[in-house]
DNA sequence: AAGAGGCCCTGATAGC
DNA sequence: TGCTATCAGGGCCTCT
């Protein structure tokens, strides 16, 4: 489900919630995630601070006490959902299914805090959790990752070192997590409308303009879908406070056979497959 | 080594 | 109504 911005909307807000607060016990009603969660999992939770709430790409990364950290990917359909004491209805802010109450199935995963339960929901379980006992152990594990496109690491040189010699499509490489990690198949589609860059062109067919504005609009893209509290594109009837409204400013995703955005513009969206994703470009402003 | 495709899952919706 | 087919914000594994 999250890409980038939608992960970091869930850090800020638990951030708020449970920033310095004590895991006093952690529940497991399904041990099978993408990766099985292993028997030690609670033992290493529970009786632990959250010390700090940060985010990689698309990971939330949860540090404990005792420099134990926490990570978190939602796959597809991954949420968190916050219960206080004596509510039934359930904090919004960390779910971008707005739903008013909390799932009946699929709560995999419970961390009960003294005043409220951060409950892990995933229906597909494509989502999954991993402890580290120390930070080397985490570092390592990202390490395999490409640099986030906010970060300066992201630059011309990379690209040029990263993209100019690959026969794969600008798409796929966009998406492609050990190239460029927190873009997801939405934010894909419009960073890519704003490059003007056709999803299909290969890597090795761009000059370095187009590197430039992938660059710009890669950070432009996320960094004002981060502003509007990311982006849900399900059950959104229910929208309270400021969360995702990033969907009202798509120019391409899921608007195939709609008219281009680009006022000068007569042609129409044209939704595509790329790798069997869901790719929607405009023909005539994308070259 | 890089790239394409399959697969892991459930749920919502479209079409008959 | 009830069936089936298709698609959904991801990423790992295998095969070529």
């Amino acid at each position: 489900m999250p890409e980038l911005p939608e992960v970091e909307i869930v850090k800020q807000s638990l951030q708020k919630a449970a920033k310095f607060k004590k895991i006093n016990r952690v529940l497991v009603n399904n041990r099978n995630l993408r990766f099985k969660i292993d028997n030690k999992f609670e033992n290493n939770i529970k009786n632990k601070r959250i010390t700090e709430v940060k985010r990689f790409a698309k990971f939330l990364i949860i540090k404990l006490d005792k420099k134990n950290f926490l990570l978190i990917h939602f796959g597809m359909s991954g949420t968190l959902h916050i219960i206080r004491k004596n509510q039934k209805k359930y904090h919004t802010n960390l779910s971008f299914y707005h739903s008013q109450e909390l799932p009946k199935k699929h709560n995999h995963i419970e961390f009960v805090f003294s005043n409220f339960k951060l409950i892990y929901n995933d229906p597909r379980r494509f989502g999954f959790m991993r402890y580290f006992s120390n930070y080397i152990k985490l570092k390592n594990y990202l390490n395999k990752y490409g640099p986030e496109p906010l970060s300066k690491n992201f630059n011309i040189s990379y690209l040029k070192k990263n993209i100019s010699k690959r026969e794969k499509n600008i798409k796929n490489i966009l998406i492609d997590q050990y190239i460029v990690s927190g873009i997801g198949n939405i934010y894909a589609s419009e960073i890519l409308f704003y490059c003007k860059i056709n999803p299909q062109k290969k890597g090795s067919e761009l000059k370095v303009k187009s590197f430039e504005r992938i660059i710009k609009f890669s950070k432009y893209v996320l960094n004002r879908a981060i502003l509007k509290g990311g982006s849900s594109i399900k059950n959104f009837k229910n929208i309270e406070l400021k969360s995702g409204y990033y969907q009202n400013e798509f120019k391409v995703y899921g608007k195939d056979n709609q008219q281009c955005s680009n006022a000068k513009c007569k042609f129409k969206v044209k939704k595509v497959f790329i790798s069997n994703r869901s790719t929607f470009y405009c023909k005539n402003c994308q070259k």
